[in-house]
DNA sequence: TCCTGTTAACATGTATTACAAGTTAACTCG
DNA sequence: CGAGTTAACTTGTAATACATGTTAACAGGA
């Protein structure tokens, strides 16, 4: 006989439960404001320290917005802005490792590509473009060169018109960055990067997003192929 | 003379502040213990409610996880997704936002299944088989077929082997599969959708990066231009 | 009459203390 | 050695008191 395991919920997890239910069900407006502490300690016949518990995680989840001395009132927040939130949680327990941070920037930035050539209007070509002209000069310092080498890429998320993306890459792009200014790539890798982004600008401008995702994925595989362990047999 | 508003931090913001940075910046491993709340509190120079209160903001971010009896925990996987599991319950998905998870669920499954495709084992490979073979069953009622689906999906994230990307998409997930719960696919996406399954399978089988990407690719927009407003022309 | 200052009422923020209830390790006994 | 008990540890809850911010009402002076 297979029994289930008894799940066991504290008076917080019941107080944040009803809360999040009466504003669902009476479909409370976003600013209506919530009946004091006091007056809830007594409706709800807990103590105020539990309540409080409750109140504050019903803050973090945006579904509440406690204001000092005003009182509580309906959070006004997006399905969108809480996904950030919790994206970000997941950023923060993961284990940072360049490799995994390097393999999610060229799952994005490929999605992201495809997007900016559906997307890029004449002034966004013309923006990408006046970076990629940067990035001719050879005289460019290298951390100079990385910088607006990844101004490209932003502009390129921005197009791209993602939020949660954008948010995302601009996690990866403070480690990843970090990371690159320590590593000088040779003058082959050099030539090859400034040659797919402009096959990228091209798909772009030419609004195609098959090319653009295979110029990006080149360019991307060519980027994690440097971190990755240098294995010459597929033998698996 | 323009001056800013100046911007009050209560103890508990502090507090949490505090805890997300520590956790961020020592790299603490997802599970791993904090110091008890007695010891937090004598560390921290805080009242305990001021604590608590902060623990439960960082609970409901899914930053930690709070176990009576045990102590406080980094939170992982699994408190994560029952965090985002009452968030996503309390607000509702307008069609773009669900766009965006869909997008960014799409960037990250295209590089996953490339990287399965290099990582798969043959006890990986037998799983999927499998999976797959539930899917064939054509009076599975579609419910339980999308949770077929979604553990179909989740593997290949695991073969890929990035722990990064899978936290992240357990976020995603919970976000898109209730909306995807209440829509039934035609039968041509049905089979369209296991055709492409069957050939990303084929392409992990067969260690072949590129083949399981596009395969992923077209599963994937399938899904989006589902879910994108019906544009027929593509004049800009 | 209008504006400024004061006060009281209301509301959230913080601290202290005490007890309740769950977990776990150590110890004892059969 | 296994089962039961106990103590130590840990989080959960309650009560009480005070601090601090907000706002409305009122009074006084120009």
């Amino acid at each position: 006989m297979q029994l289930e395991a008894i799940e066991r919920r504290t008076t917080v997890d019941l107080v944040v439960d009803r809360i999040a239910r009466v504003i669902k069900d009476q479909k409370l407006a976003a600013g209506s404001r919530l009946p004091g502490e006091h007056e809830l300690v007594e409706q709800l016949q807990v103590s105020r320290p539990v309540l409080r518990e409750a109140l504050a995680r019903l803050q973090s989840l945006g579904l509440v917005d406690i204001q000092r001395g005003r009182g509580t009132f309906v959070g006004d927040t997006t399905s969108l802005a809480n996904c950030v939130r919790l994206l970000q949680s997941a950023v923060t327990i993961s284990p940072q490792e360049l490799l995994s941070y390097a393999e999610l920037r060229s799952a994005i930035e490929v999605q992201a590509a495809r997007q900016a050539a559906e997307n890029a209007t004449a002034k966004d070509i013309e923006l990408l473009s006046a970076l990629l002209k940067q990035l001719d000069d050879e005289e460019l310092p290298y951390a100079e060169a990385l910088e607006i080498d990844f101004r490209f890429h932003r502009k390129l998320i921005e197009i791209a018109g993602n939020v949660l993306m954008q948010n995302l890459m601009e996690v990866i792009y403070e480690f990843v960055l970090t990371q690159m200014v320590r590593t000088t790539p040779t003058q082959r890798e050099n030539q090859l990067g400034r040659k797919l982004h402009k096959a990228i600008l091209k798909a772009v401008r030419d609004h195609d997003p098959d090319a653009a995702e295979l110029a990006m994925r080149k360019h991307m595989q060519a980027v994690l192929d440097r971190l990755r362990p240098q294995e010459f047999t597929n033998a698996k």
